[in-house]
DNA sequence: TATGAATGAGTCTTCATTCAT
DNA sequence: GATGAATGAAGACTCATTCAT
């Protein structure tokens, strides 16, 4: 009565079948995603990967592009999530360490975003349909920003921070510069230079003292 | 008789003409990496550019993918060099200022950077083989950060930033920063949504000022 | 008990239930060909348009062109019968006006039989399979001939039209005009230019004034 | 210094090679329009009809459709200039033996036209292209109209046919019952049924003695 | 050596048919 | 018998590379 099953989610059970295939074929894509550049991937490629028949794709996505996007999607929404974890709160410990954990825990996201965002940079068609559907996720990019941002008005509101410094501008300066350690750890990883990883509680140390 | 020289490249004179017409293959795959994503260029593409046939290519290149590199070789090299131009020294004019000029500097060095970093980010072999040519280049992406770090470091020891500040860690900051802002405008750019470049003057004055 | 009806024909009572969805599917597929090329047509369309899953098909053909065949042929009968139907006869109100009738009738059935005769006539072996089934059928393509044929002879018989002219002749004059003024229009209609319906009086004046 | 030419093409010679080939392309094409319906005709076929290897297509033409209708055109040409030929002039000869002749090169033109015609209109983006080109042609199909028409009207113009016959209707059914002729030619062709062409007299004579 | 047409593997996508449920 | 997802064989088209001239 059933239509039959894909063998390759014949282990699953419990799920709706259907969406068992569909996710199937997303962490096939997003594993992919992984290893290769976004425009090396064909949809032989996941299909293979997923160890089902070429056609499967079109039951379930409107083209190549639709699976992507939602792989791209997962893989973002899982890396986000992890750098929401556990932040401090303004008012709560001190001041430097807890600005050494917000650009900690955004080195991390940046350096395992790295490889997704380059890979996007070369698929612009694909690129902008993954911002128009990002700004729907309840982890936009722009939400780094704000809590950063949030993190240093709070403080600042408490006095624990000086008011006349831009807490945007000092956001962008502390995630510009976590950014630029997971780049170059990302560039060099490969070429075997050390890691900067250290680094960041000096960029800490530098935007709290000033620079005048 | 000496064998025949590709039409396009008969007006130059004095060159060894298989070298005149090796660069001229690089020129007109430079000028259409300003123009389009990586992926999107054809051999035909970049024959159609220099003027020359489809064939000529492999006289000269090992395949299309060598010819990029050194294309992207010197794509780098022109913009970096022109990052170097009209930087302000220690001791000239006012900090602030100056500060302020090499962020915009940056922000314009890294934003044209951008796409053809992006192309060749995930492409792993062809960014090793980058990777390796480019610190043979005069210009190497360290480059970028010495010329800021040096800055400040010289600055400091004329007194006019304090001593107390580590210079690498500032660079790191500024440069990150003008990334960010750089990278912002290049992905939403095509959105629509307003250039962030004026954040780059309140970039500076964040870091100046301090956050303690 | 009895297997299941499939939901799209439960509301039929009465007939044999198999029989009710073959019926049904050839519904179906009889409406696509009224608003679609053959080869347009597809075995998921007939199933969505008649309700029922893709897979039935095959419970009762075998295959997609044998679904085709019924359709095409229920179609067929369908457009045949009305031509049929109010045709004046001989003895009858006026000769022109009658011929005239006969004239419009055979273009609206021409014209309605053109896109499937289209799809057919070069798919040699659908149409051996429909040439087959259709003289088995109450009216063959013959019967519009015999009936303007008979008409013809009709009033001759009552000496309302000269009686030596071929009536079998004349039929294929009238008939074949107005296949080429429907023909003309079928392929200029997309093209937005007039119709030529008003030629169909013209034409009839012109066969009976003769051109001696 | 020449590039290679195709192996199908080396045995003609004195052609411009790229036209040879192109040509070679098209006659291809025309043969398996002979044989199948158009949208059968894969582009693997041509090729490997032409002797020639997948790509070599879009050397040549925009597309599949571009060589269809290059192919569909060249054969309407060549049906259409045989009908064109022989054809007798007004005051010459006999009127009726005239008629005959006009209706036995519009049912030859037309039988041959037959199959290509069907093919096309079961390809309607094709058969629209093909109608905005065969205008340019010297041939459209409204010519063979105006020949009939003029000759009719040539004959009437010296008194030869009454003249309150409308060349134009006389014309659609000369022409429209040749072509129902040549079709249940075509159609009965497959079936055994005897060809009806000793009719064509018939309709001639029809056509002049009137119906009134 | 330059030419540029020929090559053909590879891409995404469609859809008639099958078959486990 | 009915379901409808899975299958996989095409199909049109692209493009890096080759190679006869």
């Amino acid at each position: 009565m059933s239509p039959r099953r894909a063998k390759a989610v014949q282990g699953r059970v419990g799920d709706d079948p259907a969406t068992a295939l569909r996710e199937h074929l997303i962490d096939a894509a997003e594993r992919l995603l992984a290893e290769r550049q976004v425009t090396a991937i064909t949809t032989r490629d996941i299909a293979r990967g997923a160890g089902v028949s070429d056609g499967v794709l079109y039951n379930y996505f409107a083209g190549k592009q639709d699976l992507l996007v939602a792989a791209v999607l997962r893989r973002y929404r899982r890396i986000a999530e992890r750098f929401d974890t556990d932040l401090p709160r303004p008012g709560t410990g001190d001041v430097e360490a807890n600005l050494i954990a917000y650009c900690e825990a955004a080195r991390t996201f940046q350096a395992e975003l790295l490889p997704i965002a380059a890979s996007l940079l070369s698929d612009p068609a694909l690129l902008h349909r993954l911002l128009a559907e990002i700004h729907h996720q309840p982890f936009s990019p722009q939400h780094t920003h704000d809590r950063v941002r949030d993190y240093l008005a709070g403080e600042a509101a408490l006095g624990r921070v000086p008011t006349d410094v831009d807490p945007d501008s000092a956001a962008i300066l502390l995630l510009g510069g976590s950014f630029f350690v997971a780049m170059r750890e990302h560039m060099v990883g490969h070429a075997g230079i050390d890691p900067l990883r250290p680094q960041v509680p000096a960029l800490v140390r530098a935007l709290l003292r000033g620079a005048r």
